[in-house]
DNA sequence: GGAACGATCTGC
DNA sequence: CAGATCGTTCCC
């Protein structure tokens, strides 16, 4: 199996959304296929780059293909994949992915729960994604990686609006492969 | 220096 | 439906 082409992921946030759906979220043992992804571009009010760069965000405006994870509610962890060019603060929110090995892993990391990896906090939690792999590469190596099986993303992908955010309410900018998940 | 809030999740 | 819990951002 394949890591995914970088060029997969150099296009417009919202272009590429819909293209990782399907794809393997790979971290050790564990892997995931991807059922659930939002895009946030710059030019948007609901995007952590919307005001500018920072130390946090940075990694947002790198080259495509690296992790921006950042840490929220105090307690919580949530990865994306970076869109674009260099210099372009777009990325793709990882939200959800379906369990297809390394359930007992991540079920132990879970604490048990039956939900593994059905929301964007769930899943880093499963997947022991942390600060730590901010930055890192998804096309190679041996962290977090993208990767492709052949599974091609669903012909008919549910189409709707981010979740959580206070801004840009109405954006459809959300893509669900149907019938897998919640 | 301080206050407000957040791309969430869980248990009550 | 509110609490957890703290880093980031913004304002004074």
């Amino acid at each position: 199996m394949q890591h995914v082409e970088r060029t997969l992921l150099t296009g417009d946030a919202p272009d590429v959304a819909p293209r990782l759906l399907n794809k393997l979220l790979v971290h050790g043992v564990c892997i995931g296929r991807i059922v659930e992804v939002e895009a946030y571009s710059e030019d948007d009010p609901a995007s952590h780059t919307f005001r500018g760069r920072s130390a946090r965000n940075a990694v947002m405006f790198g080259p495509a293909g690296h992790l921006y994870v950042y840490f929220t509610y105090g307690l919580h962890h949530c990865a994306n994949v970076v869109t674009g060019r260099e210099g372009v603060g777009a990325a793709v929110l990882l939200r959800a992915v379906e369990p297809v090995g390394g359930v007992a892993l991540m079920t132990q990391r879970r604490h048990g729960r039956r939900q593994l990896a059905d929301g964007p906090a769930k899943l880093c939690e499963a997947f022991a994604i942390g600060l730590e792999h901010n930055g890192t590469d998804v096309c190679r190596g041996d962290g977090p990686g993208l990767f492709d099986d052949g599974m091609a993303p669903p012909a008919d992908p549910i189409i709707g609006p981010r979740i959580g955010i206070s801004k840009a309410v109405d954006v459809p900018w959300r893509w669900r492969t149907p019938s897998i998940g919640r």
